[in-house]
DNA sequence: CCAACCATGTAAGTTGTTACATGATTAA
DNA sequence: TTAATCATGTAACAACTTACATGGTTGG
């Protein structure tokens, strides 16, 4: 049966912008939907090779030996449309912190702290990489089409990650931590 | 090899609690941890055979026929403390939402207005879900040891629902939906 | 008596990661 | 020349879901 997960959704998605390798595919997807999404190669290839497969995409000559770069074909975006249409899937959740926290008596608290402080580590980490992508948005050839909607997605994780400090910095107190 | 997974985690810190069957165990899973933590019947099972196996938990005799009772043992305490204490594994971020909002524009305004106001609704009605947990807060036995990290996950909660409502509010104005 | 809930377990299938293998190209 | 990056692909494994199968118990 044909992949019925969202790594198709994504991966036509990013082809929506410019034809791309692979690589480049997980590249882009890594350093521009990295905040909000993650695919590997080992999805990745199967899926290029399935859309390929259905017509979905279509591969073109690549730079280089060995390279082919993939384009999205009218039907392809037709699909998009129709799987960007359907509801979202929420996943399960699984929160490796929360899980701590709500086990925290099992454990030191000592080492409940130490996963606070990881935890606010990475939400400022993430502050202040959001603040780079900021500069990377209004640079973008393509800022009048997709512009708004990257700024939105990237508004969505500075509130998530001023929120985790927000929880953290509370967490502390409550707990006397 | 022996589950690596955070299900060991889950299972042996629900039955801190108190000794429970597995069905107890997803039961309590679902009703107390839901917000932020998922096991299904084909993880609990396998999951607690292996437990049994290596002495971390012992089975007890239940109230009816086929039902056993599941105790943690001094060294499912001990080892518990060792996986809380372990570093958080991040889950890899798939956020379906975020996903169609940068594709926005491969979808309608409509059908990404819609999508917001799902993601809206479910916000709200976790808010909702809060709140009646706060009073099964109150009512738990016990509250001295367990009741202040419970109401910091619920924190967690609210904190993140409130997040979502605000960023929906905004990005509908930004994207004039 | 019957519906809802309690209870256990397995098998098949899906999804995804990781490690490995291979080699081309480019910039220092 | 050599390290980093570009590029593709697969195989093994791990994790998880879902559907199925089975039957006991309780409350209305």
């Amino acid at each position: 049966m044909a992949r019925a997960s969202q790594t198709r959704t994504a991966v036509l998605g990013v082809l929506t912008i410019e034809p791309a390798t692979g690589y480049e595919i997980r590249k882009g997807i890594t350093e521009v939907l990295g905040h909000f999404w993650h695919e590997s190669f080992g999805q990745i290839y199967p899926c290029l090779a399935e859309l390929v497969e259905e017509g979905l995409v279509e591969a073109v000559a690549g730079d280089r030996a060995r390279s082919s770069r993939f384009r999205i074909t009218r039907a392809g975006r037709q699909r998009l449309q129709e799987l960007l249409e359907e509801p979202v899937a929420a996943q399960p959740p699984r929160n490796g912190l929360l899980l701590r926290t709500f086990f925290g008596q099992a454990m030191t608290p000592r080492a409940l702290a130490t996963a606070l402080d990881s935890a606010e580590q990475e939400a400022r980490a993430r502050l202040g990489s959001y603040a780079a992508i900021r500069s990377d948005i209004a640079d973008d050839p393509g800022y009048a089409e997709h512009g708004r909607f990257w700024e939105a997605t990237l508004r969505a994780g500075e509130l998530t990650a001023e929120a985790s400090l927000t929880w953290v910095r509370e967490t502390r107190e409550s707990l006397g931590l």
